[in-house]
DNA sequence: AAGACGAAAGTGGTTGA
DNA sequence: TCAACAACTTTCGTCTT
């Protein structure tokens, strides 16, 4: 499933990541999405007449969730076609019109709106195509079902985004969504929650690990310390230190003591900062992970050194 | 003087009666 | 619906480098 390819033309950084399912490859550490839409264009029948083949062929302009109507929206035509219509078909005609422009006001305009400001706020937080267009199917239902009624449309995208995010095992901070969107992060995760739950969505928990290639990146330290970094994390979960606790808090704490023991030292400040959690949690984990997983050795080998 | 440490009180959310 | 609870934050005083 992880595939280490080669360097990412944005950032420089290794950290590419190829998803099969989804047909694409990203750079994990700046969301820089390298190879889209690999799908397998090949036929998986076979024509031997153009009159066979006509019937075979199926498809069309492909379907978008971002999009206001998939790109598949019906108009009732222009005063251009008016005068081919007789005296009776023209009535219909403005009947069928306004009718047309009721629809479409009421829900569709919204669904524009919102839409704009997704993409908005998926281009601020870096994030691939296949994420912007899982947030937009997800806003879409939830205005079908009636669930932005009382809320801002905003904060339901800002929601919809985080949670695509998680689902396509992006993750953003709250943090990052809300200063992103312009939503409170409270704000931001109460209509996550409510969304997902309404819609029945299933989001795994959110992997630690997801978080280390940016928060490293933004720390500007050496790949050495991120992989010490990951193995820490992965060590810690087998000993079960890591259910109930904040992926970010075991994310930025791992990522402080990698960084201890490769001499590249950040203050717990720095790392909190961009962990978007306190100093107090970071110590926290820190102390957890010192007891548990003896890593004092290797912090006093390092000391020795110097 | 800056950073690390830890205690104590407060916040928002989950859970179970 | 409410209270108990766990994780995390805020704040602040003390210790270390």
């Amino acid at each position: 499933m992880r595939d280490f390819v080669k360097k990412c033309p944005e950032c420089g950084r290794i950290n590419l990541f190829f998803n099969k399912e989804k047909g694409e490859i990203i750079c994990k550490d700046c969301g820089l999405v390298i190879e889209d839409k690999m799908i397998d264009f090949g036929q998986e029948w076979r024509e031997f007449d153009p009159e066979s083949a006509e019937k075979k062929r199926r498809t069309g302009a492909p379907t978008t969730y971002t999009q206001f109507d998939r790109g598949l929206g019906t108009e009732v035509g222009r005063k251009a076609d008016l005068y081919v219509l007789k005296k009776k078909s023209k009535n219909k005609f403005f009947r069928l019109r306004k009718w047309q422009n009721r629809i479409s006001t009421a829900i569709e305009r919204n669904l524009k709106l919102a839409l704009s400001e997704l993409k908005r706020v998926s281009s601020f937080l870096k994030l691939p195509k296949s994420v912007e267009e899982e947030a937009a199917r997800i806003y879409t239902m939830a205005v079908q079902r009636g669930l932005v009624r009382g809320r801002s449309m905003e904060s339901v995208v800002a929601g919809a985004m985080y949670a695509a995010c998680r689902r396509h095992e992006v993750p953003r901070t709250l943090d990052e969504v809300s200063e992103a969107s312009g939503i409170e992060r409270k704000e931001v995760g109460r209509t996550y929650r409510f969304v997902t739950r309404q819609l029945a969505i299933t989001v795994l928990p959110s992997n630690p690990i997801d978080y280390i290639p940016r928060f490293s990146s933004s720390l500007k330290l050496s790949p050495k310390t991120q992989s010490k970094a990951i193995e820490i994390v992965e060590r810690a979960q087998k000993k079960e230190l890591t259910s109930g606790r904040g992926p970010t808090g075991i994310a930025s704490a791992s990522l402080y003591v990698a960084a201890l023991i490769n001499g590249e030292k950040r203050t717990q400040r720095e790392v909190a900062e961009v962990g978007g959690v306190t100093e107090v949690t970071i110590r926290n984990r820190y102390k957890e992970l010192l007891d548990k997983l003896n890593l004092e050795e290797e912090i006093k080998k390092l000391k020795k050194k110097e």
